[in-house]
DNA sequence: AAGTAATTTTAGATAAGTCTAAAAATTGTT
DNA sequence: AACAATTTTTAGACTTATCTAAAATTACTT
């Protein structure tokens, strides 16, 4: 239906809309898709023509309804190879992205089923991200940032906003993973380091890492 | 490392090569390909560059030994894609060929691996196809064409020649399945015709059916 | 409100892979 | 061996996706 390069436009669309509702500027998708402004121009109009998206000159772009669909689509396709690689296939969960960027592209709505189904329709893949259903419904939760949770507080750790390799490995080395509870010892305003305690230990974590761990608080 | 266009080639010519030991003739690998002769020319050329082919201008094409390891690397992941469609997620033989077509561009040595473990090292295809190991070594059997036994001979089905939907859809309606024994009960001359037994029930198959289907011989 | 800076679009070029039509080489036939 | 038929290659064009450089538009600052 759609060439592998538009799928990317898409899906890069679609996540940017979040941060920028208003529109999302030629140079944002640009440094999203680590390419040029002018072939983002020549990309978003090629999208236009075919009811992608809403495109005016100089005012940045939108989803339409049928270019968010086909990126929901492309989504839940890569995140459910995540869960296969990683449930299945015995990778970690820092292996999975680049070859879940590949998967994502294959075609046949049979197979996202199929794999679905036989993966138990997981609700979530390895770094916490919802996985949309077949209808394109994602799961909403309640998480916030580790950063934003006050002194005394705990939550259950429940997903991670930057999932590059590096951020993953750091975490595996200091035994953070998904599901387990953290709570904020103290908070040190100088350089908003935290002091959190985790499997019954004390570690100090920079503000890079709060910012970018999520956490499903805990009602106390 | 290489395109999926440059890995379609390879597939075909080293296909080919089993047909045409002297070299595979441009045309040949047009018709393969689905396409015109002049873009073989054109692919052929930049194959020979990169030193995946022996090239000498109307002399036809050979397969190097980097382009045969290459083009059974992809063989490899098509049959092992096959296996895992079939397998874990309840497709039939005929429906997986167009998915293992894309699924055999993805490029991860870790993922053929791990795949080929988790599927518990399958020496064959749905089709009765060998998979090449990690190494590229083929397993090679005795197998022959159904065509080829004589009257009052048997064999057991190991495979299909033409793996098209539409054979093999033939196929299971007449529940005709690899592994099952089959006995030449008698060879029409005229058009080349045959009554076979199968499921201990006497069956007449074409010409055209028996010429596409791979059994083992049984001694007797 | 004008002028400058930043962003975005256009114009023209490039690479991969394909095509058609024409030219060149090989093969087959007398 | 010469001519015709077939095969293969070349030349030139097209499409997709990208780039650089220049022009157009919008945003910011005074
Ligand atoms: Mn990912
Ligand atoms: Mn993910
Ligand atoms: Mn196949
Ligand atoms: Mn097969």
């Amino acid at each position: 239906m759609f060439s592998l390069s538009e799928e990317n436009y898409l899906k890069a669309i679609f996540h940017l809309e979040r941060k920028y509702a208003g529109g999302v500027s030629t140079n944002a998708l640009a440094e999203e898709m680590e390419t040029k402004a002018s072939s983002v121009t020549d990309m978003v109009k090629k999208l236009s023509e075919k009811d992608l998206v809403k495109y005016r000159k100089y005012q940045g772009v939108h989803l339409s309804e049928k270019g968010k669909r086909t990126a929901i689509e492309v989504i839940r396709k890569h995140r459910l190879w995540e869960v296969f690689l990683v449930e299945k296939l015995n990778f970690s969960w820092d292996e999975v992205h680049d070859i879940a960027e590949q998967l994502e592209h294959i075609k046949s709505e049979k197979l996202t089923d199929e794999l679905d189904k036989f993966l138990g329709h997981p609700k979530r893949d390895p770094h916490g991200d919802p996985i949309p259903d077949g209808d394109g419904n994602f799961r909403i939760s309640n998480k916030m940032l580790l950063a934003d949770l006050e002194e005394g507080q705990a939550g259950i750790c429940v997903g991670v906003k930057d999932s590059s390799t590096e951020f993953l490995r750091y975490l595996d080395k200091n035994e953070i993973t998904l599901g387990k509870a953290i709570k904020i010892v103290q908070r040190e305003e100088y350089d908003e380091s935290l002091l959190i305690k985790i499997n019954d230990k004390d570690l100090r974590i920079s503000k890079t890492i709060s910012k970018n761990l999520f956490v499903k608080p805990i009602e106390s």
